[in-house]
DNA sequence: AGCACGCCGACT
DNA sequence: GTCGGCGTGCTC
């Protein structure tokens, strides 16, 4: 007399507990599949869950666990290979995996939504009748006539998030305008139109030949590439070859590009290149965008996707290659919830689909040459820039002998002249936006400091405002001193508007354009601007990092780098590296085509070694000694960190926490294998009205790591102390703030 | 993270 | 007398 086995569903649900839940069959129906979304109790309320499992055991008493109350999806939504992707991340950074699963899935998704159909995106239209109608005859149905409106300015239809962003409540008033027929629904393909055509590609040197070969060669298992080549080497190029083999055998490519690099240009050159659609992802989408894109990607529809770091986890059935753009870039690390690398995950998730994995930067991670070195990457090297055009030449300006107006000293500004008199473009690269970084008071010596962090407020002068750039508040601009009542205060140091501002005085016939995050909020403002500075009606520039990626100005021939001693002494180990690697992104904008490109950098330490290696164009050496370094120092990537997070309204709490976490730490410690750091405050410890600590954990071996904070996280889950505290671990930090 | 329960202060 | 502050406990 036995019963038959239970079966138990394991399920991954959206909360920040190190758990997974068990929940018994559906009442009726068929038990839901491994990959499919479920809507299961969970607590108080209900929540969607993806399953994780189905078995026949169960930790938890039979009788506590609760049916699922709904199986959203027949047949898994999220493949196999691609779930246990998630898994295997959520292990590696010791993240909860109802929240990887969770954040990694397309909104609409996670709210319950059936996936749109590989018809596409569902849009509403004017019809013949509705295009005839005059607003006017809608003077009482005020949410019809703005719908009518809206729907009139876009021919190619509207989709829901579209419609809602019109009228928040509109599927009313458009059923109405529906039933009239003057609206109908119809559906639009969220892909980029294929207009490429099979014709013959562009020929390629001798290096992008090889690499190309190499790639394509090892079609069809697990390799690492390293793609090395300087600014306008034609990177693109290569992975524009390769891609077009693995899309004629009719596989799908993935390609990542970092946050800003994903421009309308290069979406252009994948979209003239080749005869199919293109599926792509970036934060501008709306939902109901993303959730197609995703699902011509999950169907195949898609052969190419194109997309920021999230893209990594786009379901590709027929993946066979992935490409990882400027595989230094910052933005692959999200630095906040799940705290991933996208460029690391790739390579894990091109290992185990047993796909190749091209790497491509001017200035790769020490990470990735210390790969390459190590032998797990192949390197690709790409010496020369195409189209005979010669690197710039780069100056340095020893700023402790010469006199600064506005940031901008005379050998630059005499620089600048030059290029107006020859109708060349030039750019001003000042990583700093608003008028000036501080307020202050020149009586007393007051900063304007923001009330919410360990910071001082930035003038932006067009706005009259304060604002503090790592909070978002604002403040009015107090004409008089709050600590003594004087009335002289002023900008203290330059931002882009300031620049821009004294050029402008300077040289008044001058067109000057500025970008940074300001001056292109507004939509497509970004768009314009490039398009006039591509038409030559720009002479100058004046931006921040956003103009030092993916554009092409080919009549630029001189850059000016304003603030460069900004990043030699940051708080962080790595700021070195980045600073080198920002220099020569906006050095190659100068001078791409027939014209020779001059770079200028002032600075107030023309000695650092840094310069000279920028000045012969020599980052490998310059890498070789940063990597002699940080072995010295068994710093990463010869040893492997985990930085763990508190914040708290109360900074004696949030100190607390890591102490305690330290504590824990060390009743775990195995002789050598791991060492802890000092519980400390955040280098700005207050940030956004909350106070922050951290405590790094250093390990010369990534497996001892990987043990030491599975059993550690186990402690501070349990520990009460961490119920009042917002805490975080991050793996692979990629910096220390 | 949510969400509810629960026990102490200032209000119609 | 209540409304509501946020401490603490729980989620298969």
């Amino acid at each position: 007399m036995s019963a038959s086995p239970p079966i138990i569903i394991q399920v991954a649900v959206p909360s920040p507990l190190r758990r997974r839940f068990d929940y018994l069959p559906p009442k009726t129906g068929p038990v839901p599949q491994p990959g499919a979304r479920v809507r299961v109790p969970f607590g108080r309320r209900e929540v969607v869950g993806v399953v994780l499992q189905v078995g026949q055991h169960s930790d938890w008493p039979l009788a506590r666990l609760k049916p699922v109350s709904a199986v959203l999806d027949g047949e898994p939504i999220i493949p196999d290979d691609l779930l246990s992707f998630l898994l295997w991340a959520a292990d590696y950074y010791h993240h909860p995996v109802g929240e990887v699963i969770h954040t990694t899935l397309p909104v609409l998704l996670r709210r319950g939504q059936a996936p749109e159909s590989e018809a596409g995106l569902a849009v509403w239209q004017l019809t013949d009748s509705g295009r005839q109608q005059s607003p006017d005859t809608l003077k009482r149905a005020v949410a019809q006539r703005r719908l009518l409106q809206a729907l009139f300015g876009a021919p190619g239809g509207l989709d829901a998030d579209q419609l809602a962003a019109v009228t928040p409540a509109w599927r009313a008033p458009l059923r109405a305008m529906e039933k009239k027929g003057w609206a109908a629904r119809s559906r639009r393909d969220c892909l980029l139109p294929a207009t490429g055509s099979d014709d013959a590609l562009p020929l390629l040197n001798p290096a992008q030949q090889s690499a190309v070969a190499a790639i394509l060669a090892s079609l069809g298992g697990y390799q690492g590439f390293l793609l090395h080549g300087i600014t306008g080497s034609g990177k693109t190029e290569v992975y524009l070859h390769a891609i077009d083999q693995v899309r004629a055998e009719g596989g799908q490519a993935l390609i990542l590009v970092p946050e800003i690099g994903l421009t309308p240009q290069l979406l252009g050159r994948f979209q003239r290149r080749f005869p199919v659609t293109i599926a792509v992802l970036h934060s501008g989408m709306n939902d109901s965008e993303r959730l197609c894109a995703w699902g011509m990607a999950r169907s195949g529809k898609a052969a190419i996707v194109i997309g920021t770091r999230s893209a990594v986890f786009t379901p590709m059935p027929a993946l066979r290659l992935i490409v990882v753009d400027e595989e230094h870039d910052g933005s692959y690390k999200q630095q906040d919830g799940f705290r991933y690398s996208a460029r690391d995950l790739a390579v894990v998730r091109a290992s185990r689909e047993g796909v190749p994995v091209v790497l491509g930067s001017a200035t790769p991670s020490l990470e990735s040459l210390n790969n390459a070195r190590q032998g797990r990457y192949r390197v690709l090297e790409l010496p020369d820039r195409t189209g005979c055009a010669v690197l710039p030449r780069v100056g340095l300006l020893d700023l402790r002998k010469l006199s600064l107006h506005d940031g901008l000293s005379p050998p630059l500004v005499d620089a600048l002249r030059g290029r107006l008199a020859r109708h060349e473009q030039s750019l001003i690269f000042i990583n700093r936006r608003g008028f000036a970084p501080v307020w202050m008071c020149h009586d007393c010596g007051w900063l304007a400091p923001c009330s919410r962090c360990d910071a001082r407020m930035t003038l932006h002068k067009r706005h009259q405002r304060l604002r503090c750039h790592h909070c978002g508040s604002e403040a009015a601009v107090p004409q008089t001193c709050p600590a003594c009542a004087s009335g002289n205060l002023h900008g203290l140091g330059e931002g882009t508007e300031r620049v821009e501002e004294a050029l402008q005085k300077m040289f008044p016939a001058a067109r000057i354009e500025r970008v940074d995050r300001d001056s292109t909020r507004r939509k497509g403002a970004l768009e314009d601007k490039l398009r006039r500075i591509h038409a030559g009606e720009a002479d100058i520039l004046v931006g921040t990092q956003m103009l030092a990626k993916g554009h092409d100005f080919p009549n630029l021939t001189l850059v000016g780098v304003l603030n460069a001693d900004q990043g030699l002494f940051g708080v962080d180990f790595r700021s070195g590296e980045q600073l080198f690697q920002r220099i020569v992104q906006v050095a190659g904008r100068a001078g791409r085509a027939d014209k020779p490109g001059e770079v200028l950098i002032q600075t107030y330490h023309p000695d650092n070694p840094v310069f000279s290696a920028l000045q012969q164009h020599d980052y490998q050496g310059y890498a070789q000694y940063v990597l002699e370094e940080r072995q010295q120092a068994q710093f990463p990537p010869f040893s492997h960190f985990a930085l763990l997070r508190a914040e708290s309204p109360n900074a004696g709490i949030a100190l607390g926490f890591v102490q305690q976490a330290r504590r824990l730490g060390e009743t775990l410690t195995i002789n050598g294998q791991i060492m802890l750091g000092e519980p400390l405050a955040s280098p700005m410890e207050k940030r956004a009205g909350r106070y922050r600590a951290q405590l790094l954990v250093m390990a010369p071996q990534r497996g001892a790591l990987h043990d030491f904070l599975s059993r550690w996280l186990g402690l501070l889950e349990d520990e009460p102390v961490g119920r009042k505290v917002r805490w975080s671990l991050d793996v692979d930090p990629l910096d220390m703030y």
